[in-house]
DNA sequence: TTGACAATTGTTATATTATAACATAACACA
DNA sequence: TGTGTTATGTTATAATATAACAATTGTCAA
């Protein structure tokens, strides 16, 4: 069950819609009942456990799930231009890969991707 | 080139073989000319710009490549229970990926499995 | 009820990871 | 040598994350 907090949290997130660090949130909230990086991972926790939000390890950040919630191995893009991040299910590379190792009991994946969207790449070389 | 600290900070990751944090080396090879966070980051940094080590992005560690250094996307399984770390050549789950979204430029690619490995399995549940 | 314990939330402090900013030393070469 | 450039050393601080404890709220038996 998501408590007040939680919800702040998810709230922010679903705003945005783009990776934010535990502190990014932390500054949008503040004001509230939330004052402390504890009171927000606490809730990034929750959130994190029950699918609701990913938390993207080569930015140490948290954004919220874009899928249709099948409890799948989500992957991401990540755009260096604009900080877009577009969600997949890498259950598919996952099984992959778990195949390559046999005996090897697989409880967490990541799979990131970054580089540059197609939108960014036509504005590359452009001057301003 | 590799000057003195480069090395010191290879020898580090080569001896242990596990991944370890910025910290963990500087620890390691502190009394040499090595003193200051900054210095582990420099060597650090162009040792993964050559792909003689590899960061972990899940553990915020680095580790020596264990590859025969064929240029190729690395990947990894992480241990939970041992802290041991196999990688292994991700290359064929890239090109999988980036079939996914087509004109969207992959420039990095992080895949990293966490979990148990067999030897650890097979001491789950023992009693000490 | 209420009092005793457990679970949740709030608060303060601190640990861990990473970079910025500037000083000094080594190098290149006119 | 002098002078500009690059590499390395040093100090300080930013950014990310957790620990430890206090206060509050919830639960439920007596």
């Amino acid at each position: 069950m998501l408590n007040a907090n939680d919800k702040k949290v998810l709230g922010i997130l679903s705003q945005k819609h783009k990776p934010m660090s535990a502190y990014d949130i932390l500054n949008a909230v503040k004001g509230t009942s939330v004052k402390a990086p504890t009171q927000v991972y606490r809730s990034l926790e929750k959130l994190v456990g029950s699918g609701q939000v990913h938390r993207v390890e080569t930015l140490n950040a948290f954004v919220v799930c874009g899928c249709k919630h099948i409890d799948t191995a989500p992957g991401f893009f990540l755009c260096k231009g604009c900080g877009d991040v577009s969600e997949f299910d890498s259950s598919d590379a996952l099984e992959f890969l778990s195949a390559l190792k046999t005996g090897y009991r697989v409880e967490r994946i990541s799979v990131e991707l970054s580089g540059t969207c197609p939108s960014c790449q036509a504005f590359e070389g452009v001057s301003l």
